[in-house]
DNA sequence: AAGCGAATTTGAATCGCTTCAAGGAATGAC
DNA sequence: GTCATTCCTTGAAGCGATTCAAATTCGCTT
């Protein structure tokens, strides 16, 4: 017997079998109906029924035609990072509702490992990726790029020329806000970054900077400091913190800057994840701002407008380099295209005029 | 020729054949390299490569070994619901957590009208469900059963039992924290729920919180006249609002409630959501809590606990709910499970003795 | 030189469905 | 009554891989 199926779940084939139709008709019947005439299409359905059939298996369907019908967003980070990271959401917000509006699924791809990470990528049930490269990015890249799916970068640290990307003007908006302080009468600044490297953390030279692969932080030190050196600031004397973020190298960064005898009036924080946590120490440590020292952020999030006082930021269009990077997948037609959206200086609360020496 | 295949990209036949080994061979050395020897794993890998091969398509791995190593989550509301509601989000942080500690991925699934969500559940490329149901629970559940894979819904509204579910005790939790304000003395109360339905809100009867499919509140009402009914309070007198979550509805049951010749002294908010604003409309009115008017919550998301003053309420193990959820997919054996977790009451500064009168 | 177990490799059978050219039946026009 | 049309249905060819029993090879032992 070529096919009996007893015991497990029926098939296609058997169903076409009970009806007395071919296989082709019962395909038909549950994806196209108006195709099958009345009468087959209920005969088709009652077998179904009969045999505990709820429709063609998506594993068949999947070889045959071939497309999954679904994005997947790959990080490096813990998956429960997108539910987390504020900028993470948004992005993600952008990326469901474009995939959302063309009928397309969204799948989260992630590993801990390097390994694993290359694993997930090349079994990922998936039609396109769009990568949220932070750390990893090169790794990421490369997966992707044996996978040979389309794919695109959100270009949150890296700028390769020969892949897909989105992402902001860094260094325009870095200026804006360097620009702003400026004008606003500041002379003595801090820059406190994001991390540069995987465990590093503390003063960092410029030279180190600019030799890093992390982008989105280099172009933002480069714009800041091409909109000081427009106001003659000595730019070689800004002290530059590398941190990871997290609140315990920030504030070892805020002690240190701190200490200096001629303190600097305006911190300039590369994200506004930074940025709130240097509210909060400078507030803790009875130093107001903007009264005191000024604060600026980068980003954009919900979070920065409703800090107190809010925070004078670069708002990046984050939910729309989610639509973006999701429509370059869908849309995708092997070319390799980069996308800069620009982005909007918010002045909030946490500037001001330094006060009078 | 049966097997010519030009143009298109390389298959696994294509690599054996060019490797002059069979296609079991070339499987292995991509699945479990260890098992071939090393000349022949060479030879195969160079093959691959010269053919532009880079392991194997899921597609047809996927036909023949059977599952997919992922879950979805499937609600209907849009997908950005996962990244904005906070507890959805902690949810998914538990969801993804386990999830990514056994290898499985994740896989969103949604859609707007019945329709889509049928398809695409039963569409999905998934080996099982996890059902965020508030509304549309009963779709839900119908495309999952028919899909006939692993679900588990979680009770968030819903409690047939014929469905695995994980849940949490409301009515324990309610009879706690209403327990909580009659203990401090309070014995004029109002309740604000969540839907009852779909688009109704105002003042509803007891009868109609009694007859609503929507578990979670008609348990937490419950569970509030529990306690109160304890102290002797006339419970049929304690006025109960449904509201759609949102402020607008919430605004107007508030206004209702303060219109009365003896407002409450204290309000019941079916969660947290709602009591956060309810104590913005509160101190908004120059009414202070809890000095003038107690509120407690219920859920325990992170915003409770940061809020001015910071919200009483009642803490579900959220995270906890999403891992177990999980769990119950992943080591599902064909059984109904229904898990019930315990909440805890957080007792924080929103609640007080009432004044003297 | 035969025998044996371990280590590799092979071959062929699925997995469940979609597609599409081609066949048939029914309807309508002339 | 014939010939087009239109409308359904059929049949068979893949889609791209995994799997596993059976065959082969190899290195040693006896």
């Amino acid at each position: 017997m070529a096919t009996a199926n007893f015991g497990k779940a029926a098939r296609l084939a058997d169903v076409a079998k009970a009806a007395g139709v071919s296989q082709g008709t019962v395909s038909n019947v549950f994806n196209r109906p108006e195709i099958v005439s009345e009468e087959v299409r209920e005969r088709v359905r009652e077998a179904a029924k009969a045999l505990g059939y709820s429709g063609p298996d998506p594993k068949g369907r999947l070889l045959r035609a071939g497309r999954f019908n679904a994005i997947g967003v790959a990080t490096v980070e813990p998956l429960s990072f997108f539910f987390e990271d504020p900028f993470a959401r948004l992005l993600m917000t952008g990326i469901t509702e474009a995939s959302e509006a063309s009928g397309t699924g969204v799948s989260l791809v992630s590993a801990a490992s390097e390994e694993e990470l290359a694993w997930n990528v090349r079994s990922a049930l998936v039609d396109g990726f769009i990568l949220f490269c932070l750390e990893g990015a090169q790794a990421l890249i490369t997966s992707s790029r044996e996978r040979q799916l389309p794919f695109v970068a959100l270009a949150l640290g890296h700028d390769d020329p020969t892949v897909s990307a989105v992402g902001i003007d860094n260094v325009g908006g870095a200026r804006a806000v360097a620009r702003h302080l400026c004008e606003l009468g500041h002379r003595r600044f801090a820059i406190i970054g994001m991390r540069l490297s995987r465990r590093g953390a503390g003063r960092v030279s410029l030279e180190r900077v600019k030799a890093t692969t992390y982008s989105a932080s280099r172009d933002r030190v480069q714009g800041y400091l091409e909109a000081l050196q427009e106001f003659g600031i000595a730019t070689e004397e800004v002290p530059i913190y590398e941190t990871q973020s997290d609140v315990a190298t920030i504030h070892a960064a805020l002690a240190e800057i701190f200490e200096a005898a001629t303190p600097p009036t305006a911190i300039l924080a590369q994200s506004d994840r930074i940025a709130l946590v240097v509210l909060d120490w400078l507030q803790q440590r009875g130093l107001s701002v903007p009264g005191d020292v000024s604060v600026t952020g980068f980003d954009g999030v919900p979070e920065s407008a409703t800090s107190v006082p809010p925070l004078t930021t670069v708002v990046q269009p984050i939910v729309e380099i989610g639509r973006r990077a999701t429509q370059a997948i869908l849309q995708d037609d092997g070319s390799i295209r980069r996308q800069t959206l620009e982005v909007e200086l918010a002045v909030r609360g946490s500037t001001a005029p330094p006060r009078r020496p």
